[in-house]
DNA sequence: GCATATATGATATGGAATAACATGACAAGT
DNA sequence: ACTTGTCATGTTATTCCATATCATATATGC
């Protein structure tokens, strides 16, 4: 990887988490890939699925299911849990959402479009969360996975630690 | 890492997981060790505690923590569920038993002694799961860290996908 | 022995996730 | 137009994961 060696400026595209940002643009040029993707491919971005990917774009934090759910009774959806669940599984599918196991709870795509494996950093203190990109498949991981003859097909990469901003104000 | 480059032999003492081996005698001595390093560190291994680990030594399998805790009941101890989160909570914070997010479940660990920062591979098919190390800490992942100012406390590293019995099967 | 810290017991509750079944919306084939 | 198949949504119920809280017991240090 290019980034490995330098420690990237901080307008980095792929570092959105922690940083200031013009939001509001951030939220609608996202929305606008995402519409753009699904009708290349033939994926149907219903109500319910747009309006759950638009809440988590809003954050940049993870949200449980069940925050999400009542969000979505709030704007007259259903209110039981599939309908969230249901949602949120076609958004991780389809690469506009991540789970953070950690946290059993879901953060929009920062690198929507490109095919990655994903890393985050999450902040032990205000729940922040941000994202990177890592390949632990070519490093120790992959090593010992190959030799043992376990074939990976997805790692999940999380980091817990605390945030610039939490960092400051200690 | 040493490691970082050979293909490990199938011996390699840190990779447990998917290998046959004498299961009797690495639980007996697994628990002897915990046994020892508790008392050396005035650690409590109470009665609920050692048996927890006994059973997560048993297997080489995630088990969730309500597995875990009917279990208790049928050896006599408490059956609330604080019960056995409370002897969990005191296992993996003195690393000898390790949670998997993904799994929303727990292991022994397989390197009981030395502080690691552990990686696991666990199959979609049986729910084995091996434990290994990594240090996602000094790539890529690491990087991006420094550059954002994030402080990487502790790292969650988990591959998914076929082990090598599941694999041979198909 | 007594005070303090630590561990357990028991109750209750909250949050995460899915199974199972029914309904609606829509496109394609006849 | 009608049927059929597919996909999305709605609803009910249940299971699993996890913690807050309060009371009680048991070590351990002084």
């Amino acid at each position: 990887m290019t980034s490995e060696m330098r420690p990237a400026p901080a307008e980095d595209s792929a570092l959105v988490g922690f940083q200031k940002h013009d939001h509001a643009h951030c939220v609608e040029s996202s929305l606008t890939v995402a519409e753009t993707r699904c009708k290349e491919e033939g994926l149907r971005l219903t109500p319910v699925r747009r309006k759950v990917l638009e809440m988590l774009l809003q954050e940049h934090r993870a949200l449980g299911a069940y925050t999400i759910l009542d969000r979505l009774r709030d704007e007259g959806f259903g209110s039981q849990p599939p309908v969230a669940y249901r949602a949120l599984d076609f958004l991780v599918e389809n690469g506009f959402v991540h789970k953070i196991e950690r946290l059993n709870a879901f953060v929009a795509c920062a690198h929507p479009g490109a095919t990655h494996s994903p890393a985050f950093m999450i902040c032990r203190k205000c729940d922040a969360v941000a994202e990177t990109h890592s390949t632990p498949a070519k490093g120790e991981l992959g090593a010992a996975a190959r030799a043992v003859g376990f074939e990976i097909e997805r790692t999940v990469v999380e980091a817990e630690g605390v945030c610039p901003d939490c960092t400051e104000k200690a």
